[in-house]
DNA sequence: TCATATTATCGTAATGATTACGATTTGTAA
DNA sequence: TTACAAATCGTAATCATTACGATAATATGA
């Protein structure tokens, strides 16, 4: 997912291109990992002094429903980032700076079976730690 | 996890066994799934009139210190249940009544080696869907 | 059994994230 | 440029959770 992208698909979906949404995407396109909705306020409060709730959470939720944006909840509270739509796969998340790093093993793969009789309708697997950069700073 | 182990373990650590934390245990045991801080509440609610949040989330966390009962996320409110401490595994986790299913697979033994320079320090894989009894509710 | 120190609980207020809403403004397509 | 739907504002409400000073209950040893 880009920014280019995201706008995209917002057109598609017959929503409108407007100057806070744009940087509502620069900013998870700099990111580059998860983040809260307070890190997208305090990005966007300089830009627009008392920017309303209403418009971030409003904004991370409807880019979530068109698929611009994934979602997880870490210590109770919801963190967002570009999806990475290609294939599907897991992440290792850092609890330092949030960025990840794709995982190609699925475990659902060798579980299904033992499952037979239950439905399943999603499942979540991630990783916690820190990457390589954060250890660095901890020393 | 069962009601006697667990009071043995707050005894272990200096705790004192009340009428009120035998009756969560008791919740807890006839549960035998994930529930939440008020699913609790509504179940003492009755037998202690006016018992107190602070009561309820004190003692949440102090049985979870303990480690007699695990804690999860769902849509952003923290479930509980009792810890099964024999051996690592994950679990399934029904939508509906919040019980669970072990499941033996650990995705982890087949990824560490990939994640050489990352400092693991936890990580989360669980299923979700209805169970068998669920589905028939449904129809 | 009883005194006492320590732990638990109460009642309630505060916090933090998130959601909601009527009024106003803005983007877009004709 | 107009008109209308969509977006935003300003702020209040909600929901889960945490916090705290005052009071009560438990466990231990005299």
């Amino acid at each position: 997912m880009d920014q280019n992208k995201a706008i995209k698909q917002l057109k598609a979906h017959g929503y409108k291109t407007t100057a806070k949404r744009k940087d509502m995407l620069t900013f998870f396109a700099e990111a580059d990992g998860y983040r809260t909705a307070k890190d997208l306020i305090n990005y966007l409060e300089p830009l627009y002094e008392g920017i309303s709730f209403d418009t971030v959470y409003r904004n991370l939720h409807l880019f979530h429903d068109v698929g611009v944006l994934e979602t997880t909840n870490l210590n109770g509270e919801k963190h967002f980032r570009f999806s990475c739509s290609q294939h599907h796969h897991h992440h290792f998340i850092c609890k330092d700076c949030g960025k990840t790093k794709a995982l190609d093993v699925c475990p659902m793969d060798d579980i299904r079976q033992s499952l037979e009789d239950y439905e399943i309708e999603g499942h979540k697997f991630e990783i916690y730690g820190l990457c390589p950069v954060c250890q660095e700073e901890w020393n």
